[in-house]
DNA sequence: TCTACCCAAATCGTATGCAATCTTTTTTGC
DNA sequence: GCAAAAAAGATTGCATACGATTTGGGTAGA
């Protein structure tokens, strides 16, 4: 089974719009930092890019803001976001707040043909640890992600698989940001062990094990504020 | 049936989005229930009624599509939400995972300003529970999620507060769909408790109170599955 | 009388045009 | 030479127009 068709089987397949497609492609290219932060997207551009009108374009854009991946202002448009340490520090918060009770319920929830698609998942990602370059890297992370959506799509609630699907999209581009690069293959092995107690259905320790996961990661993150970035910001913004 | 009706229309002639202050028109008056879930509102009608083009009240109805109070299909126009008892309960169950954090992380922060807004918060809950009658209800159903809001806000985290907004809006309309009237007083004590808890600083005490409520304001509702709903859901949809 | 088909009305999806606003550059005054 | 004002350029905000799709009604045929 496909990863994708689980994850965004909630909010509708690509059939519906086009803005939605638009919207996919710009939010991959944001999480894969193939869009730097801070880079203007406007209306016209995407429209020429994507080979549509400016309706359409601005209804990618919208969404997008909606989600928290770009910023828009008003009469000057809209901007890669480029999230401050600050909303680095909530964004954790709110996961450390969901996700272990996802994993709980996930765990209760879970089939054996969930497990098998865990473990493709986690194939996945350790093909992407072997690599090395920035391709790999940004490959890596959103593997990593998507393990975290997996789980969300498990949960079987939707509304906080739409909310997951925020928090990890975010939580992508601030790891592109911020993050070291020595804790990848930690985190996989993390993965492996919250699988591994999904299977054996002990639900009070993936939820622990989530929890120390969201942890690591954060942790991994350089959030003290930088020369670099201030200035960057200050110049795009 | 005509919209116009039900809306009340306050000019509120702001200098900012207009979609944003229909969008927030449109769902006071979704939560309030002077749209009954179902009933159609064509991007016509609602442009028209607010003497805008059908391209911002499109924007409009498409906040509020993301927001999940109003349900969108292709080509044939948006439709006030009309939740389904499982939705309210995957509603609920994302509450019970996010609130009792946020009344922890709002203990850690609350100030003495803040403990004043929230009193001013219980008495205008308290106004609306002595009256009677069914505006007084929504009225009352209304004030009841803002206490939430407001706890959301003083949590300081804006992630989690753009989630709770969305989480007290659809339960407000869960709330007026599927509640018994009975248990309002008690919410409103229950408010009052943990505004107490908040102000002797004990978060583990607010958390846990948060977490009855939550649990009080679910069991109040009536989610088996009546033939009156489930009909005018398949003639709805 | 019932069913199948077709056409008209309504509504959405999308493109495009114009006005307003912001940014940048040029010009002008000191 | 520098600063401030003004004009030019670019981009968004919004309205409108037109094609596409769905829906509902009416008519013809069995």
């Amino acid at each position: 089974m496909n990863i994708a068709d689980q994850i965004y089987s909630a909010t509708d397949s690509a059939t519906q719009d086009r803005a939605r497609a638009i919207r996919d492609q710009l939010r991959d290219a944001i999480v894969d930092r193939r869009l730097a932060p801070g880079t203007k997207l406007s209306e016209g551009e995407v429209g020429t890019l994507f080979d549509v009108s400016r309706t359409v374009a601005r209804a990618a854009l919208q969404m997008l803001s909606f989600e928290g991946l770009v910023r828009t202002e008003r009469n000057r448009g809209a901007f890669v976001a480029n999230p401050s340490p600050e909303e680095a520090r909530q964004l954790f918060a709110s996961r450390r707040l969901i996700e272990p009770g996802i994993a709980i319920a996930a765990c209760g929830r879970v089939t054996a043909t969930d497990i098998a698609a865990f473990k493709a998942q986690l194939d996945e990602e350790g093909r992407f640890i072997a690599e090395r370059g920035p391709t790999a890297r940004r490959s890596e992370i959103k593997a990593s992600g998507d393990f975290h959506l997996l789980l969300a799509a498990v949960a079987g609630n939707a509304i906080l698989q739409r909310f997951m699907e925020e928090l990890v999209a975010r939580s992508s581009l601030v790891i592109a940001l911020y993050g070291r690069s020595g804790i990848s293959a930690c985190g996989h092995s993390e993965h492996t062990e919250i699988v591994g107690a999904l299977e054996s259905g002990d639900c009070g320790r993936a939820s622990r094990l989530m929890l120390h996961h969201i942890d690591h990661i954060e942790a991994d993150l350089d959030l003290r504020v930088r020369a670099g970035p201030a200035l960057r910001e200050a110049l795009n913004f």
